[in-house]
DNA sequence: TCTGGGGTCCTAGGACCC
DNA sequence: TCTGGGGTCCTAGGACCC
């Protein structure tokens, strides 16, 4: 008789605000939002709002402006990545010490893959393992596959467990909306709407050909197969490798200055370089983001003659290809991309 | 909701070649 | 030169996610 294979996700619950209150305890149960510089005047976002925040309505990708007329009393944090790398990096060692196959999604997320006949006890074991050696709470999808997991987390928040799988995927989510599937949003909603689809049961019974009319062979489809909440099982701990690397800059006031454009894209493309030389992979592409005011976003690109890491060739790049952009509206963010080639088949 | 920053994948049109 | 059809690359933009 086999034992069979699980697919978990561990969600840290309100991560970047739980890394600030641990190291602030005084706020533990106030209204924190971290975002941005902190700033509640400046154009910036809410990167992760506490639960206390939230029950103002302030959540994540809330303009902080916002974020602090909803919630004036709300103490207003800035970003710092490094000390949600470290935390990050120390609960997923935690989850390592486990016996199962351990893939990062982000900085606070992974699904696990085990093989085990009680996934329950394997969750709990993991929620009190992670609060021990971290001081952070998290919650726990059990599922067949990695969007059942993934959807079973959001039922489990805060600090739960909670087991979504073939027998109960209809139950649960054929009456909720499209939207509470991973991989539709905002705009995809609205066309579905358009279809009269409008619930994940609507859509499990929709013609497959009709959605393929819709959004093209593999998306229409790939909709209806979410539905059914069918789903990728294998869970890999190779190491992810990234396809392009981006740096960009939305300025607290709008520039109007042709050489100061030109300064804040070179300065972009030199941290570019930098970031691809230490991918130790040259760029092939190199690509300008311009958004205009008042919110018009434009991207230009160009495959360089010949693959680079080295700064001179980025920069100028970046530079010809700013000069395609012919629209002289105040700029409002600059951002360089790089991107790599293909991967070099591996030997054998 | 006056809308960050860093990514991934898909689509579609045109160029170009055979 | 009136012109078929397929394949691939390049490029811009859309949508989504954390």
């Amino acid at each position: 008789m086999s034992i069979p294979d699980w697919v978990l996700h561990v969600d840290l619950d309100q991560f970047i605000a739980a890394v600030e209150i641990g190291r602030r305890p005084e706020l533990r149960g106030r209204p924190v939002v971290v975002g941005g510089a902190g700033d509640p005047t400046q154009r910036a976002v809410v990167a992760t709002a506490s639960y206390a925040a939230r029950e103002f309505g302030v959540h994540s990708g809330m303009p902080l402006r916002t974020a602090a007329k909803r919630c004036p009393d709300a103490v207003f944090l800035p970003t710092d990545p490094e000390a949600y790398e470290e935390a990050s990096e120390q609960v997923m060692a935690t989850l390592r010490g486990f016996p199962v196959i351990v893939e990062v999604l982000g900085w606070d997320e992974a699904f696990l893959g085990a093989r085990t006949t009680d996934p329950e006890r394997l969750a709990a074991d993991i929620r009190r393992a992670v609060t021990e050696e971290t001081e952070l709470s998290c919650s726990v999808g059990i599922g067949d596959n990695k969007l059942r997991a993934k959807l079973a987390t959001g039922f489990a928040k805060p600090a739960g467990t909670y087991r979504l799988t073939r027998d109960n995927w209809g139950a649960v989510m054929a009456g909720r909306p499209v939207d509470a599937l991973w991989g539709i949003g905002r705009r995809t909603t609205a066309k579905l709407t358009e279809l009269g689809l409008t619930t994940v049961g609507q859509l499990a019974r929709a013609d497959p050909a009709e959605l393929a009319a819709r959004f093209g062979p593999t998306m229409g489809p790939w909709y209806r197969t979410l539905a059914l909440g069918a789903g990728d099982t294998e869970v890999t701990a190779t190491p992810w490798v990234a396809k392009s690397r981006s740096r960009e800059t939305t300025f607290q006031q709008n520039l109007v200055d042709r050489a100061e454009i030109e300064k804040e894209v070179a300065t972009l493309a030199r941290r570019v370089a930098r970031d691809v030389t230490e991918e130790g992979r040259p760029a092939a592409r190199v690509g300008v983001k311009v958004r205009f005011a008042p919110f018009i976003t434009q991207t230009r690109s160009v495959t360089l003659p010949e693959p680079a890491s080295d700064a001179e060739a980025i920069e100028r790049a970046a530079l010809e290809v700013l000069d395609r952009f012919a629209d002289t509206r105040p700029v409002r963010l600059l951002g360089v991309r790089a991107e790599f080639g293909e991967q070099e088949p591996a030997p054998g």
